[in-house]
DNA sequence: AGGAAGATCTACT
DNA sequence: GTAGATCTTCCTA
């Protein structure tokens, strides 16, 4: 059973709704295929007072999206490759989901397409690998992944059992002291199990 | 107008 | 482990 994540449910701290998203499942419509795949790794970003953040200076147009409702799609682009975030909070306070690796499972021949690789845990571990994979481009900024009518959305079917691991974020020049990536540990699907630079916490 | 930085990726050693 | 590609945005002049 899949049931839509409610906008509720990002309207809460990025770092809850970062852990709360593994094992739940991205679902992309892209030119009449459908892929899947169920995250398995994520970060959380805050507003002005996180280093890191793209919203870290206020108010700009190509970051005004992280002011925008939760759950509303939010696509930036670094070195040349599309990341996808989801914005959590209440709207007026900026905050998102980076998504950062899922596990393909379902419509893999066209994410293989995509990508021009065959092993499957190459596929989507990593920010930019995942949205190339899926199709995920800044077209797709603003769509709301609780909306039934949307071609990226994100549904809980079910999945339990994942054990959470957490370490600190990956390539972020200044990190806060809080660890806020999250990854489902053991996963042949994640980035990295640990980062180079941080050691990584329980 | 130009340079530098950045929530990355790949290939190579 | 490190280097280079890549491209958009921001900062300074």
């Amino acid at each position: 059973m899949e049931r839509l994540l409610s906008k509720r449910f990002f309207e809460r701290d990025p770092a809850v709704v970062a852990e709360e998203l593994l094992g739940k499942v991205i679902i992309r419509n892209l030119e009449g295929s459908i892929l899947k795949g169920m995250i398995v790794e994520t970060e959380a970003y805050y507003g002005a007072e996180d280093p890191a953040s793209r919203a870290r200076r206020g108010k700009l147009p190509h970051n005004r999206l992280m002011w925008e409702d939760p759950g509303t799609v939010f696509v930036y682009v670094v070195h040349g490759n599309n990341l996808f975030n989801v914005v959590t909070m209440p709207r007026g306070i900026p905050s998102a989901v980076l998504i950062r690796a899922v596990r393909p499972l379902e419509g893999i021949d066209t994410m293989m397409r995509n990508r021009k690789v065959k092993d499957l845990r190459n596929l989507a571990n990593g920010p930019g690998k995942l949205c190339e994979a899926l199709g995920i481009t800044r077209d797709l900024n603003g769509l709301k992944v609780y909306d039934p009518k949307s071609p990226l959305r994100i549904v809980d079917s079910g999945i339990t059992g994942l054990e959470v691991a957490r370490s600190h974020r990956i390539g972020v020049r200044e990190d806060l002291e809080t660890p806020l990536r999250f990854y489902v540990r053991g996963s042949e699907f994640v980035c990295r199990n640990t980062p180079s630079r941080h050691k990584s916490l329980l």
